[in-house]
DNA sequence: GTAATTGCAAATGGTTTGCATGTAA
DNA sequence: TTACATGCAAACCATTTGCAATTAC
């Protein structure tokens, strides 16, 4: 991830579906685009304005919902509200095999990402048995990182 | 769920808790209160105020908001938002090993609960792993369920 | 040329808060 | 009698929208 390969990969899909829906490849957008692709994960609008406007100053505040919105819908970003403040986006994962969820610490709101195949598994099993048609998921475990628990104990000390 | 016993138990820790917190004992909150635990599951803040008014017609928006605030903090609620509108409430679970989460139609917005041990187990060793002590978690699975399947099958013949 | 896009400011929706009044203990 | 609780309206925050001006194709 990262890496120029899945930049290109995000930005094919992305054309595709502007040319198919008809929509127009304006500087903003390549603007916000740029930011989105080059800067931190877990980004929020407020921080993507603040890198957008590095490069045009004159971007607004909707050009960059309305940009995310639309990167959401054609598959390139994934939006989660880790459950304070605004949502975040992320890079899409590349494939439903690749698919990644997240532990927050409460404390120091790191996040860290991981994947496991028995989850996802056991996931579409209890799905069929209920008859369900998976369409997505969100799986966020909360809790206190390892740094957060260490500097704890020191301050007990 | 929603036997006597289960409404006693989060009564007797709700009464616990205020008592501790030298909170007390009103109309509105046991008003409330009974509107919850006899009202239906994932209801919202809204859908309270009407049935809390019910009872008594004088109670306020933001009366509901604060105790079921109180509610969520004691432990005898738990609040889950499903990505539209507002904030559903319900009965908490009675103990860790009771935990349960949600697959949600994302057509007719019904709500199911699934309770899986191989996943509960299985976060707990990814939690473990890298070092996080976990505080809550959240899985939801979003999707169209077996009635919403049947119905568009329907519509297409 | 014409339909899509933008920036701005105003509107929205859910939730929280300040404050004067009311009430449980 | 004195904190705590309440109702109301206003404030808040993230997000969306209407609209006139702008721009890509």
């Amino acid at each position: 991830m990262g890496d120029a390969t899945t930049h290109d990969l995000l930005q094919t899909r992305l054309d595709a579906y502007m040319a198919k829906k008809g929509l127009r490849s304006t500087g903003q957008r390549r603007t916000i685009a740029s930011a989105f692709f080059n800067g931190p994960s877990h980004i929020t609008i407020e921080e993507l304005l603040v890198r957008a406007r590095q490069e045009d100053s004159r971007i607004g505040y909707a050009t960059v919902y309305r940009t995310l919105k639309l990167f959401t819908e054609c598959g390139i970003a994934s939006e989660h509200n880790f459950g304070d403040g605004p949502t975040r986006f992320e890079l899409a994962d590349e494939g439903d095999d690749h698919h990644h969820d997240h532990l927050i610490c409460l404390e120091c709101r790191s996040i860290i990402e991981f994947h496991d195949e028995t989850i996802e598994t056991q996931q579409e099993k209890i799905a069929k048995r209920l008859g369900f048609e998976v369409t997505s998921h969100k799986h966020e475990i909360y809790g206190i990182c390892a740094n957060c628990q260490s500097a704890r104990a020191k301050k007990k000390r």
